[in-house]
DNA sequence: GTATTCCTTGACGCCGACGTCAACGCAAGG
DNA sequence: CCTTGCGTTGACGTCGGCGTCAAGGAATAC
């Protein structure tokens, strides 16, 4: 199989496979007019990857799960590389979610309050704030 | 006001300072050496950016505050631009929680389910699966 | 005077994961 | 033979928010 093929099978883009491979992600073998050739192995390594991605892993992270692929197990969390990598990313995860959450909290802790004194100044009230922003 | 200390005292840096100006968010007069020349202004608008900033807002989304700010208003969010813009970040950041939070289920589950594999075939078990990244 | 420290502009570097061109080679169909 | 459509390498562009020089001018300290 050549790139572009493998590239459509995998839904990515042949600059992507071969930015893998300058990586050292996604190492190939050539055939004899110098074409890429890929096989089923390696379609494989790159479902594994995409779906890290997809994951919001780096690609630095899916390393150790393709490493373990290629190693002839059944599946890429099969080794203890990958079941730490998933185990940081919790963590990494949880923590985002809460700073995400906090901030949530307090942008709508501020619309509130936003909404509160400019509501308080028009009905009837002395002048209206500000006029930036309407539609002209 | 000098920019070493404006930004100084705002907590950052004259780098920073010359980069707002140039993209035309903190404007500045300059003295008859042609040292920029800020004042307590100045220093508010900056605060109500860093603030911004620090929620994870683009500089872009912080502009609304700025000009409300500049327009005489007494706060950031007194104009309707404004409040237009932390009701769009709401909307984002639940947004991205609900992602997280959904991939977050999803690595949880994989990496249960992926433990359970393994401890499966480790006591009394057939063989070891994969001996990648342990500590050699 | 001179040493130091501030200020000025300009311009390149960084990060990650590629996109996008350029300029060429190779293969197959008509 | 020519065209079309693959493939190849190389190299620069993208995005945001600055960091980090470089080469000079200005103000203050001694």
């Amino acid at each position: 199989m050549r790139i572009g093929e493998l590239a459509e099978r995998a839904g990515t883009t042949t600059r992507t496979l071969r930015y893998y491979e300058a990586r050292g992600l996604l190492p190939v073998r050539r055939a004899e007019n110098g074409y890429r050739s890929y096989d089923e192995g390696d379609l494989r390594l790159l479902q594994q990857i995409r779906t890290l991605q997809d994951f919001g892993f780096d690609l630095e992270e899916t390393r150790p799960f393709v490493d373990c692929l290629r190693a002839g197990h059944p599946a890429g969390d099969s080794c203890p590389a990958s079941l730490a990598v998933y185990r940081r990313k919790l963590d990494e995860l949880d923590a985002l979610i809460g700073q995400l959450t906090s901030v949530r909290a307090e942008v709508g802790a501020q619309l509130a309050r936003a909404e509160l004194e400019a509501s308080a100044g028009l009905p009837g009230g002395p002048a209206p704030r500000c006029e930036l922003g309407g539609q002209p």
